[in-house]
DNA sequence: ACAAAATGTTGACACTGTCAACACTAAAAG
DNA sequence: CTTTTAGTGTTGACAGTGTCAACATTTTGT
């Protein structure tokens, strides 16, 4: 029983500063912005002194992974519990998901901020074909963000093998899913709850998804698309 | 005549050094990315001193927040450009609009990073009644994203008139259709050139974005919508 | 028990945005 | 033409930041 007192905590050694410190970093960004995450007011809300965040995180930048990290996990279990609660079926299973996107990116914004910061990303170099590389960003993994990604995708394959979205380039597809649902987070977070959307929104821009990625009817307009051999 | 040399600027007065300060900026940005923006680095680049930009910007926000103008004017400019060089009827136009909204966001990647750069806007308070009040952004105005925005609801509109948009709630269609668009835009800088994704991703996505908004032809599945008197 | 590793603290350094004070130039006032 | 005045650029300085080295304290391994 090497531990002195596991509930009352000495005062040096704070015992599980790692996540207190992640917590305290989302408390400060959701009251001030993530612009004014500094790591001496980390500390100070923390009780800790201004550097101890350096005995568990290499830099400012590998704390902001960690909380992206443990917020890409957090965001991929929402999505499967919403998907879980919700009848097996391809339309209900996308409408849940999307629900549970925007809801996440609602209630959870601090993490949402950090997870989808483009700012600590480096420029893209612009029209150059890149040679397979993808030095994108600095985190030395991000496992979840794929992960989560690849859920999304899942579900794809399955409304295409039951015949509810069209077939074909299934990573393409849900790029394009993803697209539409980040960025209806996006507004929704941009417009705030104030605008005439909410439920309204949900409901249209499922409907509007469905219908975008619906395999077509026998009598389309122009399906001039050959298939790859 | 009271310019001695119109052509070869004085050494101490730089002339135009309002526009030099953002040019420089961006190409900073497109260099080492939005963070690695510096008022002595761009006093630099531009051959000036660290604080000669206070001269002409109230602070390095007041100095975004103009690039950012800027960038929407242009954003705007490039978009009716490319609406006027393509057939008036609804499905070209938003077409068109989509494929330059996308264009813009990969030409001018330091434009667009500034204008739509999250971290510069103070965190919304979650999820509580706003009284109509929408402190948003510190920038004094930045009424060319609305100019923006009302373009593409005008195309919205009168694809409703046209026949071609489900009528009804035409700044929520507008809403969605944006928030598609900025999805992919987003993605598209996120995955980069190598993907498998260039033309055919733009078709694809207007496709699904002229599906999804559009009227439900008379045998649909459930065209609950009466249309207005 | 003692050494070593882990964890937290203080001091210091380079760098940043910003302001006050000063320097130079261009335009207005006399 | 001279003088004043506003406009524009520069230097010095200050608080605040991320980061590292050196030190202090606690826990853990043997």
């Amino acid at each position: 029983m090497p531990r002195p007192h596991p509930a009352k905590r000495a005062a040096y050694h704070h015992g599980n500063l790692r996540e207190v410190l992640v917590e305290t970093s989302l408390k400060v960004i959701e009251k001030h912005g993530i612009g004014a995450l500094t790591l001496r007011e980390i500390g100070a809300q923390a009780g800790v002194s201004r550097t101890a965040a350096y005995r568990h995180f290499a830099s400012k930048e590998d704390l902001l992974c960690a909380i992206s990290e443990a917020g890409f996990a957090l965001f991929r279990s929402e999505m499967a519990a919403s998907m879980a609660a919700v009848p097996a079926d391809f339309p209900s299973r996308l409408r849940a998901m999307a629900v549970a996107y925007v809801r996440f990116a609602l209630r959870h914004q601090a993490r949402f901020a950090v997870m989808f910061d483009a700012t600590r990303r480096p420029p893209i170099p612009p029209p150059q074909v890149a040679p397979q590389v993808a030095p994108q960003v600095e985190c030395v993994t991000q496992p979840e963000g794929d992960l989560a990604f690849a859920q999304l995708e899942g579900v794809v394959r399955e409304g295409q093998e039951k015949g509810y979205v069209r077939a074909g380039e299934t990573t393409l597809l849900a790029h394009v899913v993803w697209a539409h649902i980040h960025g209806v987070s996006l507004l929704r977070l941009a417009v705030g709850p104030s605008g005439d959307m909410d439920e309204d929104l949900l409901s249209r821009m499922t409907d509007l998804l469905l219908k975008g990625v619906a395999r077509p009817k026998e009598p389309g307009p122009a399906p001039r698309k050959r298939r790859k051999p």
